[in-house]
DNA sequence: CCTATACTTCGCCAAGTAACGAACTATATT
DNA sequence: AATATAGTTCGTTACTTGGCGAAGTATAGG
């Protein structure tokens, strides 16, 4: 119950939402998702750690960088399930193709163009 | 987005996840969930607006009772999927079985012995 | 080693939430 | 009409959450 309930609040938020639809893509950097979300780093990095501990998303670290991506299909049951009731809900929301448009652009930057100092 | 982000936050919280797990059996009156919830009925009542307010829970009022009942098939599909997921995914948790066991009980009780004066 | 970069952690503040009891509303019952 | 019953609304309190910037950590490059 515990379990369902950290993700139940773990996607009661907008930014973590959109967040997690980003990843519907592949893996992405944090700065890739502070430019997306446009908000401060230690809020964005504060985001995708309660996904983590959600077990909503997988984290990869490379270097300076951290990758963030979806869980496979090895990951439990619960957690398939909650991704996929996030993905079947929001399929025709409105916010989703904008942020799938910008976030096309965002993935043709380098990370080095986009880290620095956070330019946004 | 913000009608599942309502779905999302109502479903945060570990008495109104059981308070819709109480009502798969069939409606429920207030004074029913209050016993079962075992909390201030202002505190379930507040919950069920919850719930209503987000779509998950149906109402219907007789005298001086107010039922709950979980939405029908003809429901918007963002609900029935909502209420599908915590369904599936609470299938096997612990809490459940224990609160159904229970919930039989309460439901032989008449309205009238538990309702007065919400004793417990 | 020293600096820059990419995060992360910490401390703070504003806003939101769950809990309660008291007061209020609406519907029987007498 | 007067009382009792079943919920709801309101006001308060304690706690949690989301946001930020500043300071801290870890890795890469000179």
């Amino acid at each position: 119950m515990q379990e369902f309930l950290n993700i139940a609040r773990a996607l009661s938020d907008e930014g973590r939402i959109r967040a997690l639809m980003f990843l519907r893509g592949g893996e992405l950097c944090l700065c890739q998702i502070i430019e997306m979300l446009a908000l401060a780093p230690s809020t964005v990095s504060k985001h995708m750690a309660v996904l983590h501990q959600a077990g909503l998303v997988r984290v990869r670290k490379e270097g300076r960088w951290t990758y963030y991506r979806l869980p496979g299909k090895d990951a439990p049951t619960t957690v398939l399930r909650a991704v996929r009731w996030v993905r079947d809900s929001l399929r025709d929301r409105k916010q989703i193709p904008e942020d799938a448009r910008r976030l096309k652009d965002v993935r043709k930057i380098s990370k080095e163009q986009l880290c620095a100092h956070y330019r946004r």
